[in-house]
DNA sequence: CTTGGACTTGTACGGTCGTACTACTTTCGG
DNA sequence: CCGAAAGTAGTACGACCGTACAAGTCCAAG
């Protein structure tokens, strides 16, 4: 269904340029962080008028919230493909960790990355659904997907796999995270041996 | 040190002036998010003009910075204020779980409140700092204290108390809190239900 | 070919923003 | 007591914002 009750950007140009304005707008959020991200800077980045941002989305509002849908889907895309190529049986704690990380932490190119301004948005997402209770549905499914994957990895580690244990191993990545990315630390690392420790424990 | 080279606001009135301000704008940062924070706003709620935003702090920025210092230095005030009022021996995982939550957790008026929109500013701190970094030290020395009087609790608790199992504890909180606050539950018993998971695998 | 609706876009409106500036008042050392 | 410095505050400037709108183009149905 369209954002209004007109139908809008039905044709196969209009969707194409409906998608390109929802990556730029994406990209925004991911380098700027959600407060930042205008009508304007999305039609400049998608090379598109300013007037293309206000005919195909009701309001800047409506842009974010299926931006954010579109980063959302893309996360867990990548995720799933990674947990596609796990092996069937996680040996060692380190192994589980690592794998714990790689579909818990939806960083663009993997995990060559640094996660500099990147992995902010991924918990700005957190923020701004607390704030806006329009986009806590996204975030609440993205959450439970992730729950899921988890919940797959704990299994092939040879842990319990209860939706209490996926979550507290996605607190602690996030937690983990989040504090680095403040203090200005390599978030990766310290991430990894925060799950390392509470996989050592639930190993216990 | 003042704000500028030019000595600015030495006098009582000035420092009162100053406080008020600093004291608005820690207000608006919960209330309403960082990014909605504005002279105007700060100046309203302080009931002075706007020109004494401009005169005392150098630039919002600064303003900001020294209003989440001002934030920062208040939680902890409160959080060593209840680890003082704990018990020199906390028995029960439970117990044990409450008075985690109790340090790593400066809500406003203690745990009688749901934490709606105020827990979002604890945050907020977060993401704010992970993208200015001088508000990078701010909050690490805030954690930093915060791991300490986590590191007493476990203590307290029987627990081992080094600091990695105090940021396995912060982590742990964070996240899920945020997580909570995210989906739009009620983030003090989601997040006493992790802590007191993780409790328990500690002490096994 | 015509015509009507979908699509396109430059432009403008009203608003808020950070900050600078200019007068005015208060304070206080000499 | 006075003059300089500090403090105070009203106002203005340029920039950016979300959004509305009118005038244009395009295209398929009649």
């Amino acid at each position: 269904m369209p954002t209004t009750g007109v139908p809008r950007g039905t044709s196969a140009r209009g969707q194409q340029r409906r998608q390109a304005l929802l990556e730029a707008a994406a990209e925004l959020i991911i380098e700027d962080g959600f407060s930042a991200v205008s009508h304007r800077g999305i039609a400049q980045r998608a090379e598109l008028p300013l007037a293309a941002t206000t005919y195909y989305f009701a309001s800047l509002d409506d842009l974010l919230e299926q931006a954010l849908r579109h980063l959302a889907a893309s996360w867990l895309d990548q995720a799933r493909s990674r947990l596609a190529q796990l092996p069937a049986h996680l040996n060692g704690q380190r192994r589980l960790a690592e794998a714990v990380l790689l579909v818990a932490i939806a960083t663009p190119d993997g995990d060559e990355r640094d996660a500099g301004q990147d992995g902010l948005a991924l918990y700005e997402r957190y923020l701004e659904a607390g704030r806006r209770p329009h986009l806590r549905t996204v975030v609440a499914a993205y959450n439970h997907e992730v729950d899921l994957m988890l919940r797959e990895v704990l299994r092939r580690g040879g842990l319990p796999h209860d939706v209490r244990t996926a979550r507290l191993l996605l607190a602690q990545v996030d937690g983990a995270m989040l504090r680095a990315l403040a203090e200005g630390v390599d978030p990766v690392p310290v991430a990894l041996a925060a799950v390392t420790d509470l996989v050592r424990l639930l190993s216990r």
